[in-house]
RNA sequence: GCGCUUGUAGCUCAGCCGGUUAGAGCGUCCGCCUGAUAAGCGGGAGGUCGGUGGUUCGAGUCCACUCAAGCGCACCA
């Protein structure tokens, strides 16, 4: 006997399902289990673990989630590990918060060692959050994994930055990269990104005089940078112009000098800009003496644009990327009078010590007093600040670094990118696609403390440099290159073996070479750590020192999907990373389909931000609502590239769209099911069943097919939308129109043929539902499955997802019982609009419509929905409906082309019966077109609609119509009221809680006419309502009262 | 500034190769039904398919321009 099903707790359900998965270990079982079969292999874009996750974080997790348990389910043998991000700045920086320090001094002032343990243990902290949220969540991921700070992971690393380096791909270069003092490092591109913002800043221009008494006039927007000006740059072939000005003449580009100076301004002569390069000018400030080069002279340069500005561009070469280009290939001189704490040199005069934003006013106010200063503005524009100190300006600064030389094989990149399939596609082209097209060479270096440590060691006297790929490799070198380490280790247990490749360590690993002077230290540089996160596919397994089989056997992963910010991060550092590192393997590697996600936003659209607070902290929500109605909430509506908006109501909705409807569903047959003592055996062959039923199973047929080909096509949401309206369909349609045959006495063959195909399709639906809510689907498959067929697995995440069946599918079936609802939802709109009640019986309904076979099978189910004593298809449709042709476009298109108007024109004219007859009896209709000639239509050329004729209670839709006659007879009126009755006796059951098989006793008043229906009536309401005696008499005690068509019932129930 | 994506009912979104009455769910109002339901059903209201122009017999769908939003790229001085 099936368990009785109790009101649902979905969250307290799902306590104990995770109890239950645990305690059998489910999932490492699923895993097991299909060891042997093709491998589904998945990469973990590692999180970085710092920071409690956040819708964002919940959402890819079920994104991964769905398609795993899927593609589990299918026979693949999918292995899920684990991993996680713990290095970079953003460890750094959560720790400098933690522990109040402020920069580069506090940390070096508290230690490299301690500083790193307390990265290391944050990082541990997040770890833990992340876990209990997947946990929760259902997310089925190895505990055991990698993260980026494993020494096998670093040492990977290390391999991959050490073979680029033998191959001339990681260099070290001056290039102006964007600096943040505060933070003493440099920034990646991305990061950058994340921290632009519009800002105003002076907009100046100045005066460089010439050695003839004119001045040159150049524009900027940083004034800060004047004191290293070095050069100015024209554009040699354009034209440039002299203009009269008091207190000296000025020269700019003549195109410019109405915007620069006014319409009015008197030009002298002009010149070609080439006529100026070579001269030099007087420089504005001789702080400190240029070194090694040219300085304070006018330079030709390409990039030197009329768009905006003078024409001519102030050149500082130790800050824009221009400047130091040009510099470099013109010779000049370097300058740099910004420290890379951000403050002006301490042989700036006036200006020293200033942060250089802060210099802007005082070297304008100078420039101003001797007359330099020809204009000054206000210019608003985004200028980049830290994405982790959004008050902290970046600085852009010539700066020694480390790069890869990603440029170098950017069409390889670009064209293993092609390869890969994403969804949505345009992201291959579009987001994807540009960004690896405008790809510079990566900033890998960072001058900081907790990351992956630069592994090139550098000669100090000669300069020479080693890169080394492995700590074994160091030990070559000098076998006791660990020596400090180790005997650190000796005292200290919590030392692990992962800190020796870490600072500061690492940076007292030395050695030295036979026959050169010097010693090899380590370079001070740390690396980006989107570095370590894209070698992720190899450096997971410690490869290529160790694991060579498993890295092989998992490379490259089949499926990915994250948010698509990954753009420039995760994915784009892993297909730099693997098309240098593996160039002879067959693209697309290391990855080849990715599902991108858009963000989750809140209900306005606007970023989920912990200061803004506008979300619910996730695990309180999942607290709140279910991990189903959530996983649910994000499945069904989340479109792949795009936004959601989501809370808290979206779990709502689904609990009420989904949980709900299958729980009551449950709920219905389990209940019949004890009544019946009825157990699952000897299902009738489908073609035995009922239409209902077999109507269902082609409608799950139909669902399971659909179901399996949007996850094929990685649209996960398209699949959730097809088992949701599955389960309306179950729901509303079968289950309402099957309830007669569940609670019919006795035993029949349909009976059990609806029990049977109702269980039949709650064991599926909890197979079909496990990939999208896990939760639900367990209980449902306990319920239902495992209850009875002790041979099924003990979980349903242990059995194979159901697939389509030639026995269950119809499309037939499928598309008549399409049109019998929408038949019946005509039908009841009739009734609506004539006030009828539904419980009124009627007479007759006239269905007029073209394909009568399609559904005359199925006049039963209208004949009882429309609750009518006949029902029948008109054979005289002009009776009851007026005909109107109409042409198909689709089909007349092309052959009548610029005449499809008149065609339109002609048919709108004639009389549409008389078209009619003669479609119905010739086959084709011949009409007039308003140029004179005729044409010639056949039947597939014309569209028939109908529309009721006035005076019908009636309603139609295209080549239907549903006609309802609306007299009513004493009889059917006397029907209609002991309907009445049975609906207020049902009712007085529900309330008094009554068991659904118990015998009842009625004693009741009535009068006039609904005496005289309870009458006629009477062993057909004591039959519906299980009402042994039904007798009129006094009503005494707890007598019920009810308005039954206008008169008075009252009755009184007893056992 | 440049690029990608999006713009369809109050909200969330469908809409296949262009085919002429643009759909669904939620919300709302009205009505109905209910021995599974914390449910369900029917109807009404609600749309210049962001705008303009074009191609076409025919455009939500194709093209051009344009506006708005999100994101990306980027301070050329």
């Amino acid at each position: 006997m099936f368990d009785a099903v109790p009101s649902p707790d979905f969250p307290a359900q799902e306590r104990a399902q995770l109890a239950f998965w645990t305690g059998e270990g489910i999932f490492d079982r699923s895993v097991e289990q299909s060891k042997d079969r093709p491998r589904y292999v998945f990469f973990e874009g590692p999180p970085t673990a710092n920071g409690l996750p956040h819708w964002g974080s919940v959402f890819t997790r079920v994104g991964k989630d769905v398609f795993l348990r899927y593609k589990s389910m299918c026979g693949y043998y999918v292995p899920r590990r684990t991993g996680w991000d713990t290095h970079g700045l953003p460890v750094e920086v959560e720790v400098q918060k933690e522990l109040g320090l402020k920069g580069k001094e506090d940390i070096e002032k508290m230690g490299l060692e301690a500083f790193s343990r307390h990265c290391l243990e944050s990082v541990g902290r997040y770890i833990g959050e992340w876990e209990r949220m997947s946990e929760r969540i259902g997310f089925w991921l190895d505990r055991d994994g990698y993260a980026t700070y494993h020494r096998s992971f670093v040492e990977s690393v290390w391999w991959a930055l050490s073979t680029f380096f033998e191959q001339g791909l990681l260099y070290q270069d001056y290039k102006s990269v964007w600096w943040w003092p505060q933070g003493n490092t440099t920034l990646s591109a991305g990061e950058v990104g994340e921290g632009y913002r519009a800002v105003d800043d002076p907009s100046v221009v100045v005066r460089f005089r010439l050695d003839d008494g004119t001045a040159l006039l150049a524009w900027t927007t940083t004034p800060w940078t004047l004191p290293s000006n070095l050069a100015l740059a024209v554009a040699p072939q354009e034209t440039y112009a002299e203009v009269r000005h008091e207190g000296g003449n000025v020269i700019l580009a003549e195109a410019l000098v109405a915007a620069v100076i006014g319409d009015d301004a008197e030009i002298v002569r002009t010149l070609a800009g080439s006529e100026l390069v070579g001269r030099s000018y007087e420089p504005l400030y001789t702080f400190r003496e240029p070194e090694n080069g040219k300085s304070y002279e006018v330079l030709g340069a390409a990039f030197v644009t009329l768009d905006s500005g003078t024409g001519v561009v102030h050149m500082a070469p130790a800050f824009g990327e221009d400047d130091y280009r040009v510099g470099k290939e013109q010779g000049l001189a370097f300058l740099q009078l910004v420290e890379p704490n951000g403050h002006m040199s301490e042989d700036c005069g006036a200006f020293a010590g200033l942060f250089f934003k802060e210099a802007d006013k005082p070297i304008m106010r100078d420039l101003k007093e001797r007359g330099l200063l020809f204009k000054q503005a206000t210019y608003r524009h985004d200028y980049p600040f830290s994405p982790r100190a959004p008050d902290e300006p970046l600085l852009q600064y010539a700066r020694r670094s480390w790069f890869i030389r990603t440029s170098a094989k950017k069409d390889s990149v670009v064209s293993n990118n092609q390869s890969v399939t994403w969804q949505p596609s345009h992201i291959r082209e579009g987001r994807m696609g540009d960004f690896l097209r405008n790809n510079v060479d990566w900033a890998i270096s960072r001058e900081r403390w907790w990351g992956t440590p630069l592994p090139i060691w550098k000669n100090d006297e000669t300069d020479a440099m080693e890169s080394v790929g492995s700590v074994a490799e160091i030990l070559q070198r000098n076998p006791d290159a660990f020596a400090k380490f180790y005997a650190q280790q000796k005292n200290d247990a919590t030392l692990s073996d992962d800190l020796m490749v870490h600072r500061p360590w690492i940076d007292d690993v030395t050695w030295t070479k036979d026959g050169e002077p010097g010693v090899y230290r380590r370079v001070p540089e740390v690396i980006d750590c989107w570095f370590d996160a894209g070698s992720m596919p190899f450096a997971q397994w410690g490869y290529p020192h160790q694991n060579k089989d498993r890295f092989e056997e998992n490379f490259p992963a089949d499926f990915i999907t994250e948010a698509i910010d990954q753009t420039r991060g995760w994915w784009n550092a892993m297909l730099q990373i693997s098309t240098l590192l593996f160039p002879e393997r067959a693209t697309p590697h290391p990855f080849k389909s990715c599902v991108v996600l858009g963000f989750i936003t809140d209900k306005e659209g606007r970023k989920q931000s912990k200061r803004l607070k506008n979300y619910e902290p996730p695990m309180e929500a999942l607290d709140k609502y279910s991990a189903d109605a959530v996983r649910w909430a994000l499945l069904v509506n989340c479109v792949p590239g795009l936004n959601t908006k989501f809370d808290g109501s979206s779990a709502k909705e689904s609990t009420r769209d989904l949980l709900l409807k299958v729980w009551n569903v449950l709920s219905f047959f389990v209940t019949y099911a004890r009544i019946d003592k009825w157990e699952p055996h000897d299902s009738p062959p489908v073609f035995e069943r009922a239409t209902l039923d077999r109507w269902i199973l082609a409608e799950l047929d139909d669902t399971i097919a659909g179901v399996c080909s949007a996850f094929d096509d990685l649209e996960a949401y398209t699949a959730a939308r097809r088992v949701q309206s599955f389960v309306d369909a179950l729901s509303n349609w079968y289950l309402r129109r099957s309830r007669a045959r569940f609670w019919a006495s006795g035993d029949s063959t349909d009976k059990h043929a609806a029990f049977s195909t109702l269980h039949e399709v709650l064991c599926d639906l909890s197979r079909l539902l496990a990939p999208f809510t896990p939760f639900l689907a367990e209980e449902l498959f306990q319920r239902v499955v495992r209850r009875h067929d002790t041979t099924a697995p003990v979980s349903v995440h242990l059995d194979p997802f159901p697939t389509p069946s030639a026995d269950w599918s119809d499309p037939w079936l499928r598309q008549s019982m399409g049109t019998v609802r929408n038949l019946v939802a005509l039908g009841l709109s009739v009734r609506a609009h004539h006030q009828l009640k539904v419980r009124q019986p009627l007479a007759e309904t006239i269905l007029v419509l073209h394909d009568r076979a399609q559904v005359e099978p199925y006049l039963e189910v209208i004949r009882e929905e429309l609750n009518v004593k006949e029902v029948r298809i008109s054979d005289d449709p002009a009776q009851f409906v007026e005909f109107e042709i109409v042409p198909n476009f689709r089909a007349l298109g092309p052959k009548l082309g610029k005449r499809m108007p008149q065609c339109k024109q002609a048919l709108a004219n004639a009389n549409g019966s008389a078209l009619y007859q003669a479609l119905e009896t010739k086959g084709e209709i011949t009409i007039e077109l308003s140029d004179g000639q005729p044409v010639m239509l056949s039947k597939d050329e014309i569209e028939v609609r109908l529309k009721a004729r006035e005076g019908y209670a009636a309603a139609s839709e295209g080549d239907t119509v549903v006609v309802l006659d609306t007299r009513l007879t004493p009889e059917l009126e006397a029907e209609g009221l002991a309907r009445e009755v049975i609906h207020h006796i049902q009712g007085a059951r529900k309330d008094l809680d009554l068991e659904y098989d118990a015998r009842i006793t009625i004693v009741y008043e009535a009068s006039d006419a609904l005496a005289a229906a309870l009458a006629t009536h009477g062993p057909w309401i004591a039959g519906e309502t299980l009402t042994t005696t039904l007798e009129p008499g006094e009503v005494e005690g707890d007598a019920r009262e009810a308005d039954v068509g206008g008169h008075l019932f009252r009755f009184r129930v007893a056992l």
